[in-house]
DNA sequence: GGCTAAATACGAATACGGTCGTATTTAGCC
DNA sequence: GGCTAAATACGACCGTATTCGTATTTAGCC
């Protein structure tokens, strides 16, 4: 059930709008460029550009229904994260997963993130 | 210690040619060629040529006392590394460790590797 | 039916990454 | 000193990412 094979890898653009999907849910452009926007300058017609990319390379899929389009994400917030982290482990961990997480781990990292990975290395025992 | 400002993010053709550097220590062009081009068919000139790019953006210092000019990395893996998962983390986790940890570690993770976290973080303890 | 507001579609400009061909420089050797 | 092999330097080309201006389409409203 894991992989339905190769999720395509998302641009820093796309992803940035992929993260407001996921938190919003379906969405017009209008929606998505008003959220967008709040945190940079970027125009609306260069965020519909990216989305009709996007579709055009199924990141994204939409419903023409209605005149305003809805977008909505094609892959799942895990899939793709699993994706990127997967992609990043093979380039620069040369595969090793705990040499990745050794790094990821440092002193800025608070003590209930620590905690929180705690509990997840425990609840893998019951496996 | 930890931060000498904002060590800059690699490309991956970039990265590619850090770890050979990493793993051999300073070399010629003709030395990190040979290596590279076992696994891809990348032309001598190119490697050449994202050296010299390197060196601009002071990813990599060079000797160029002889005529060959002998290649360093500028940045310790560590610091790269570490570069490259924050922004991970901030780009794609929302800023949170353990949602990656949590994603770096599935099914695929061997029983070695997780042990290995695991002792990862019981030397946390010790703080 | 035609006007208007708001949407999508299209295409050009810019920037960067990656590739490599060709020109130039360098240093040893006879 | 000049030839040659091997190095560096330079610059062009192509593809992709990002941006946005402008054209076109759409649908409601009077």
């Amino acid at each position: 059930m894991a992989h339905e094979h190769s999720v395509v890898k998302p641009t820093e653009a796309e992803l940035t709008l992929l993260n407001v999907l996921w938190k919003m849910g379906p969405a017009t452009v209008r929606q998505i460029h008003d959220v967008v926007s709040i945190t940079q300058k970027t125009g609306y017609t260069t965020v519909l550009k990216i989305l009709q990319i996007m579709h055009e390379k199924s990141l994204v899929i939409r419903d023409e229904s209605n005149r305003a389009h809805i977008y909505a994400t094609a892959n799942s917030q895990t899939q793709t994260q699993s994706s990127l982290i997967k992609d990043l482990i093979t380039k620069a961990f040369g595969g090793s997963t705990s040499k990745l997480v050794m790094r990821a781990i440092d002193d800025s990292t608070s003590d209930e993130e620590i905690n929180d990975i705690r509990q997840l290395l425990n609840s893998l025992d019951n496996k």
